[in-house]
RNA sequence: GGCCCCAUCGUCUAACGGUUAGGACAGCGGGUUUUCAGUCCGUAAAUCGGGGUUCGAUUCCCCGUGGGGUCACCA
């Protein structure tokens, strides 16, 4: 064990409020959560605004609010725009001791204007580090230059900050992209011009569109507020990130948030960068919903039931109550409860069908006529049952008869006398659905238009 | 293009020199008391190529190929 790793673990995640919380950045702010909270490390939020441009408090609120949202908890919170003062001192110190230098020169951001940037003066040496998940890693920094550290000495740039608050935050373990492998050179240079010690580097796969190319906004979402929208839940995200690029050494794929902190380790984490799966997502969207309690399930479909399904004449929220074990059983993701409504596959649980002759006949039967004398015996029966049953209970009603007649003579005209439908869950649930009284109508009702079709 | 990183089923991955190369998602097939769904069982599917090292390479080394990242007074 090194000396670093006796000390104590210090993570962070430092995005740059710049645009919406993207689900790679969530997934490294998670990865530097279950680091340190593994090692009874602290976690920092740092919001790196230092582009007085581009940076914006929309962004902030939503990486703080995602994140939250999510589970995962910071120990600290800081804002790079509220510590020019601290820079600032970094910088004259690295000047006064000849690190840095002051450069008056023409602006590439205002042509024509003369500024005074700070630049690093570059001891062009080779640098060599050690990643936790690649291992060496080394750079020839004589290409880099006597790089631009600061606008002026009350605009830092982001190399600097960064190494400055590391510095400062007793940052241990830097987890982040692989994206800033490129710059850990540039930041070790500035690590040794200011006299701060080196933290154990790890740098995370990317993750990957479909095409293997960065994930980007036209390959689907990528925020996660668009999920989160979707009716993805907070633990199943949170799984699926984590195993993204990281596994515990076992076959076990089903985690919450705190059973993944007590597994974490970094030697699980891959190499290369990792597609984003949407069908994987969506499995495990559906394992960790199946814990949830139907009250706790109902709560979550109620508020995604369009208007065309709540303005149905038989709309009730117990209706939907007893409608919840189906939907459950169709449904990884909240989003295709609503498009299930919108195509009309739970309409049989709150309106009558239109009876179709063509649809209630068997095809066994010659004629909807056939299937007649089936249904009026179906009618009597349905007509004892009491209200409230299960649909197993339902089902011994029923059964008997259908034994007799022929399953397929019997529970098809059933079904589709009850729901209008071609493809629909088996009738004896919704009987308990609708009832036994609103099916022996609906029953009825076939019989009627058969009759009538003649 | 320079520099850097990476490479096992379609996808996420296990195997840290010796396995019939394992699991999961998706796919396919079948059972499941009519349909769809669900569920259960089963099945197909991979070590990028070429050289080494070794008794033995998915595993170690080199080259090639492919993919990715990065080259700001953005972060």
């Amino acid at each position: 064990m090194s000396i670093f790793e006796r000390q104590k673990v210090v993570t962070r995640m430092a995005p740059s409020p710049t645009g919406h919380l993207h689900i790679g950045t969530a997934r490294t702010a998670l990865f530097n959560y279950l680091f340190a909270k593994r090692h009874g490390g602290v976690f920092i939020l740092r919001t790196e605004d230092t582009d007085k441009e581009r940076s914006k408090k929309e962004f902030e609120d939503e990486i703080i609010e995602g994140l939250d949202w999510l589970g995962i908890t910071w120990d600290a919170f800081y804002r790079q725009s509220e510590r020019a003062a601290i820079y600032r001192g970094y910088l004259e110190k690295a000047i006064e001791n000849g690190k840095a230098y002051v450069s008056k020169e023409e602006s590439k951001m205002h042509p024509g204007t003369e500024v005074e940037v700070v630049r690093l003066k570059n001891p062009n040496t080779t640098i060599t580090f050690m990643d936790k998940i690649r291992g060496e890693i080394t750079f020839d920094t004589t290409e880099l230059g006597d790089f631009v550290i600061a606008r002026s000495l009350d605009d830092a740039l982001y190399h600097f900050t960064v190494v400055v608050d590391d510095h400062e935050m007793e940052v241990s373990h830097v987890i982040r992209g692989e994206d800033h492998i490129s710059n850990t050179p540039r930041q070790i240079l500035i690590q040794e011009a200011i006299g701060a010690e080196r933290p154990v580097y790890a740098h995370l796969p990317l993750i990957l569109a479909p095409d293997r190319s960065k994930l980007s906004k036209r390959h689907g979402a990528v925020m996660l507020s668009e999920y989160r929208r979707q009716g993805y839940v907070r633990s199943a995200l949170v799984n699926y990130l984590a195993l993204l690029g990281w596994n515990p050494g076992t076959d076990r794929e089903l985690y919450e948030l705190d059973e993944l902190v007590e597994s974490f380790d970094l030697s699980g984490i891959q190499k290369s960068g990792a597609i984003f799966d949407i069908e994987k997502l969506k499995w495990f969207n559906k394992e960790h919903m199946r814990t949830w309690s139907d009250a706790a399930y109902f709560d979550y479909v109620v508020e995604r039931i369009p208007e065309r399904v709540t303005s149905l004449p038989e709309w009730s929220e117990e209706r939907l109550r007893r409608l919840i074990p189906v939907i459950r059983e169709r449904t990884n993701v909240g989003d295709e409860i609503t498009a299930d409504c919108m195509a009309g596959e739970y309409d049989f649980a709150f309106a009558a069908p239109k009876p179709d002759p063509a649809l209630l006949k068997w095809r066994n039967d010659a004629t909807p006529r056939q299937t007649l004398p089936r249904l009026q015996k179906l009618a009597e029966l349905v007509a004892r049952i009491p209200e409230s049953l299960e649909p197993e209970e339902i089902k011994s009603y029923i059964w008997d008869y259908a034994l007799e007649a022929g399953k397929g003579e019997v529970l098809w005209p059933l079904r589709v006398a009850l729901t209008g439908r071609e493809r629909s869950p088996d009738p004896f649930t919704v009987i308990h659905v609708i009832g036994s009284a609103e099916a022996y109508k609906r029953i009825k009702v076939a019989c009627d238009t058969i009759l009538m079709a003649e």
